[in-house]
DNA sequence: AACTACTCCTGGAGGC
DNA sequence: TGCCTCCAGGAGTAGT
């Protein structure tokens, strides 16, 4: 559930707390979730000095000096809380269990400890997501491999990238096509449902029927939702259902209820096998389905 | 090229 | 109450 507002946020609160503290001692608790590059291990890192953290779609890079870095990825339900004390310096990605909730949790399978005696926690309840031990380089290769799109909160994202984006994949579904990470990177599941409610578009209208007007509304809509999410507080969904005491997300996680624009309920379906929610009145089916 | 199915995994929800 | 099944989700891979 981790898509890049999270992951931005999380940067973003990392990055104000880790810098200048250096890793004292790494406690795995479940070996697969750390993967160290050959020639690296666990070891490697103990000593090393936070410098920056960074974000390349989902994937959160942490450089240390030493010219080492921490790649991590949060999959489904990966969670980082930095904690002194009882106070959180830093805590995003999967909202279970609570970040306030005691630490270390049956889930938490990593434990850095820093200089200042403040940990850095890596808790996973689907056990997705991972943590490489890398190089500065061999991280930069190993995100340039993945040949991500645009970024979905960034500049690259223009209305000329998208409509050739477009072009290039006519025939694919909107939907898949927004989750796949080299067209565009950092949108997830519930962020793709709320930018095509928000621009009015159906799940499964194919890439190439898109109107001038409609790719432009599309653009908005992905800029929008992120910014929201970004600087107004992340989508809160657990087990696929929007949090009631809250106006956003909008359409996602909402099955039955009226849709903030004209009051139709709205409609889940599976789209691409991910379950799609959107509004039937608002984002016309394709001509082709109906 | 585009699609589906399957894989990794756990926990929460709903049915009976 | 307790079993059972289903579902949530990112992304890689295999097969059609």
């Amino acid at each position: 559930m981790p898509e890049l507002p999270e992951v931005e946020t999380l940067c973003r609160q990392l990055s104000a707390s880790l810098p200048d503290l250096s890793i004292v001692e790494l406690e795995l608790r479940l070996a697969k979730i750390l993967k160290p590059d050959p020639g690296l291990s666990a070891d490697s890192i103990v000593g090393a000095r936070f410098e920056s953290v960074e974000r390349h779609g989902k994937f959160l890079e942490m450089k240390l000096d030493r010219d080492l870095a921490l790649l991590f990825h949060l999959r489904l339900a990966g969670q980082l809380v930095h904690r002194k004390g009882d106070v959180n310096l830093a805590a995003g990605g999967h909202p279970v269990p609570p970040f306030d909730a005691p630490l270390p949790h049956k889930s938490t399978h990593l434990i850095f400890s820093l200089s200042d005696g403040s940990r850095l926690f890596m808790t996973d309840i689907r056990q997705f997501g991972f943590c490489q031990i890398t190089t500065w380089a061999s991280a930069a290769e190993y995100i340039s491999a993945r040949s991500m799109g645009p970024d979905a909160a960034g500049p690259g994202l223009t209305l000329e990238a998208l409509t050739k984006g477009l072009a290039r994949r006519k025939q694919t579904r909107l939907k898949p096509l927004l989750l796949d990470q080299t067209f565009v990177a950092g949108l997830g599941n519930i962020y793709v449902d709320e930018a095509l409610w928000l621009g009015r578009l159906h799940p499964l209208r194919e890439a190439g029927s898109l109107t001038v007007d409609e790719v432009t509304s599309l653009l908005h809509s992905i800029q929008t939702v992120m910014s929201i999410a970004i600087d107004e507080g992340v989508a809160h969904v657990v087990n696929g259902r929007a949090d009631p005491d809250r106006d956003f997300p909008k359409a996602h996680g909402r099955l039955g209820q009226p849709c903030p624009r004209c009051g139709t309920p709205i409609v889940r379906e599976r789209v691409a096998g991910r379950s799609s929610y959107y509004c039937p009145n608002c984002q016309k089916a394709p001509a082709s389905d109906r």
